[in-house]
This record gives C-alpha cells, structure tokens and sequence, in this order.
DNA sequence: CCGGTTGTTCAGCG
DNA sequence: GCGCTGAACAACCG
C-alpha cells in the first residue's frame, strides 16, 4: 500500500464520497469522532504518502505506514482504525495513523516535493539536494522533503534504472546523472502508478528483490544501506560508483 | 510456521 | 538541543 502511486489509486477509489456527508464516524483511531459527524468530506487529496481528508477548518491526514489498507463498502475482520458511514456506501481505514490538522494545508506542505503531484517542480528538489553534500542517494530518495511519495521500492528501481549505485554522496554526482536522478524519481513513480493499477507491479520490478542483473547477469547485491538501513538491491557492474 | 518488510514516530541516551 | 539507536506499531507473503 504505502507508496505515492498507492495514494492516487485510495484517492481516486474515494472520490465517490467527495462533497457527502458522514452520517457516523468511527473507529479505534485516538481522534475526537464528534468533529467528524455530520460533517461534509470537501476534498481528497494526498502529499506523497499522507492521504488527506479535507473538512471545513480541519483535515484528517492517514498514513498506511509499512500494512496499511482501505476497504470501500466491505471491511476486514479486525477493528478499523478509522471508519465512515455515509448515506450511500462506507469506508473502512485499517493499520494506519491517523491525525487530526487543525493548520492550512498550504502552511504545512510544500506541494512540489511531491512527485505525484501537478505542482512537483524539479528545479526546488535540484536546490534541496545541493544543500546535502553528503548525503547519499540511497538516503536522498527516501527523504520526504525532497521526494514526497519515493518509497523504498521506488528508490532501488530509479537507481538502477539510471545506474547510479546507492552509496554515491550527492556531491559526487555528476549533473547530468542528477537530472535523470530528479527525472527518474517522477517518471519511475508514474509507470509504477500503472503498474500497480494492471496488477503487474511486481513484475516489471529489476532491482528490488532480484538476485540476478538483467543487464549483465551478474549478482544483485542485497545490503542495508543509509541513515535508514534500508533494503538496497544493485548491481555493482552497471550501477556507477562516483567517489 | 516463522521471518521479513512498500514506514514513521518517539523515547532515551550521550 | 543535537544526532543516533532501538522500540513500537502490526499484517501479509513466501
């Protein structure tokens, strides 16, 4: 569930219930319910990995962390953390974090970092990674700030593809190797949107959980790379290593 | 049946 | 106040 692309698939899976009432608001999730009843869901949206649901003066933003799911006018049999009984239909928010934002969301997102987004603006992540020198890639991919929605599958697929290896400090990228990073990041998430839509993600998959590389037949390397520690796959024949 | 993980937040520590 | 670590959360797949 978690990455960007899954957001814009919730999303649109919910667009149905935009502008209706919630009749009943419930659900294990540590929020104030009353705010919630009988109130109108205005707007879906998402920044990345943040599903936000847009009220008069507030929002409620869920996040599927690493198990997260959503069942439309079905449920599972455990106790939804989140859950809303509209005249027509119901939703049901399992395994997630949800919280209640009282802020404009305009205050509190920046809107281009967001790789699914319209607004996703390569020039502002440009600047952003040239504020980390040392940072490394693997680590630059994952940061929400620069790449809102990248998610550790879309990390080792935009590495590999632009074969640059994950242990690589920003510093020592070439240019033109950080513009197809910036690229790839957005375009990578796209075809995964599709992918994951037909059903056929796991398939297109090169790096992430392959044992062998398709290029050059040589070893997929498996390691805990980053601040994060985590799972990176590359290939240290066609991935470059700039040190 | 067990181990691992598409993720984040928070407490605790030096 | 910082950076770092580990725990907590929790469900499905192989």
């Amino acid at each position: 569930m978690p990455e960007g692309p899954s957001l814009i698939i919730a999303r649109e899976a919910l667009m149905p219930f935009k502008g209706k009432k919630i009749v009943h608001a419930s659900g294990s999730a540590k929020i104030d319910h009353d705010r919630l009843n009988k109130t109108k869901l205005l707007d879906i949206r998402t920044w990345g990995k943040h599903l936000l649901l847009c009220f008069d003066g507030f929002t409620i933003r869920i996040h599927f962390l690493m198990f997260g799911t959503y069942y439309i006018n079905s449920e599972k049999d455990s106790v939804p953390k989140l859950a809303f009984e509209f005249a027509k239909g119901y939703v049901n928010f399992y395994t997630c974090a949800v919280r209640l934002i009282e802020e404009p969301l305009d205050d509190i997102y920046d809107w281009s970092a967001d790789v699914m987004s319209d607004q996703w603006d390569p020039k502002n992540a440009r600047k952003k990674l040239k504020d980390h020198p040392d940072m490394l890639v693997t680590d630059a991919l994952l940061d929400q700030d620069i790449f809102s929605g990248v998610g550790n599958i879309i990390k080792n697929e935009v590495l590999y593809r632009i074969k640059l290896h994950p242990k690589t400090r920003l510093a020592d990228v070439p240019a033109r190797k950080l513009t197809e990073l910036i690229r790839e990041a957005h375009d990578y998430a796209f075809d995964f949107l599709n992918w994951k839509k037909e059903n056929t993600l796991r398939q297109h998959w090169l790096a992430h959980t392959k044992k062998i590389c398709s290029r050059d037949g040589d070893h997929i390397h498996k390691e805990y790379l980053g601040k994060t520690k985590r799972r990176t796959f590359f290939c240290n024949t066609c991935q470059e290593y700039y040190h």
